[in-house]
DNA sequence: AAAAATCCCATGATATACCATAAGAGAAGG
DNA sequence: CCTTCTCTTATGGTATATCATGGGATTTTT
């Protein structure tokens, strides 16, 4: 999955790339978008992932259950289903762009079983600093030979 | 899931959103509500589910010691059934919307099986808490869960 | 009879489905 | 190797269906 540019309508249609959408497909005809809880972007990814998402947070919880409780209403408050129609396209929320700051442009950005959807520019300036943080880990990358 | 704000009229009456309804329509035509026990809210669920939400509730409430008993007849002696209309608005009591301090504007906030009904100032202030103290626990959270 | 609740209809707004064009990628053929 | 054709995908526009909401009428309750 690259990173791939699309345009956001002036009713806040955008397309959904079609290697995600086929992705998606297999399972249903709808995706699951909510606001990032760490940076200023929109992710998304197919409900049954979003179910197990949250089940896992929940286990790996240590502190106070209330805390799981509070958890519910962050992930299904914020989660909203949005289904694509014939020509693959949805519609996202004020809310949603709002957060991701996007406007007529959007990018979007593989993250294994879910996505991310970016602004343009801040999505630059992460994917810089992504660069650098793994940069600094360099040492203990080669010495796997990964790269 | 997802979170809707919708208008409390001179009745008392509010469109319970067409998403909400279309999953409790599966099984009924009415919902039940009933005051929250840890936040100035309403929640309200299918009324099959009530009997499961006050045990989740009891376990996940474990640190108050209260027997199983008093917690469930808190909730069943306070739950009343509410039937939507063919345009799908509930009328709620005075009861519930003074305990959630609900005037004219009403905030639905999904919760998975269940959902709660704010007065859109305190949700507001009840979001960001949740967010910064999540966020605070952040990182026992992304080695499982990812998000 | 007065008040409250339920039902029904009308309307404006919004989301959804649909069609049509344009742009791009890949395949086939010269 | 380049050109042309075809198929997929992105994008713009339009129509239709759905939903929230206001108002009125009818029924029920006390």
């Amino acid at each position: 999955m690259d990173t791939i540019i699309n345009k956001v309508d002036t009713k806040g249609r955008v397309s959904l790339p079609s290697d995600y959408r086929a992705i998606v497909k297999e399972l249903s005809t709808e995706i699951v978008c909510y606001r990032s809880l760490t940076s200023p972007c929109i992710e998304g990814c197919a409900e049954e992932l979003l179910e197990k998402i949250a089940s896992d947070m929940e286990t790996s919880l240590d502190f106070f259950s209330q805390t799981q409780d509070e958890l519910t209403n962050l992930i299904f408050g914020d989660a909203r289903r949005f289904s694509f129609d014939s020509t693959g396209r949805i519609l996202l929320t004020e809310k949603l762009l709002k957060h991701a700051q996007i406007t007529d442009t959007a990018v979007f950005v593989g993250k294994g079983r879910k996505f991310q959807i970016w602004n343009p520019e801040n999505w630059e300036k992460e994917e810089a600093r992504i660069r650098a943080e793994i940069f600094k880990n360099r040492p203990s990358l080669s010495n796997k030979g990964g790269m």
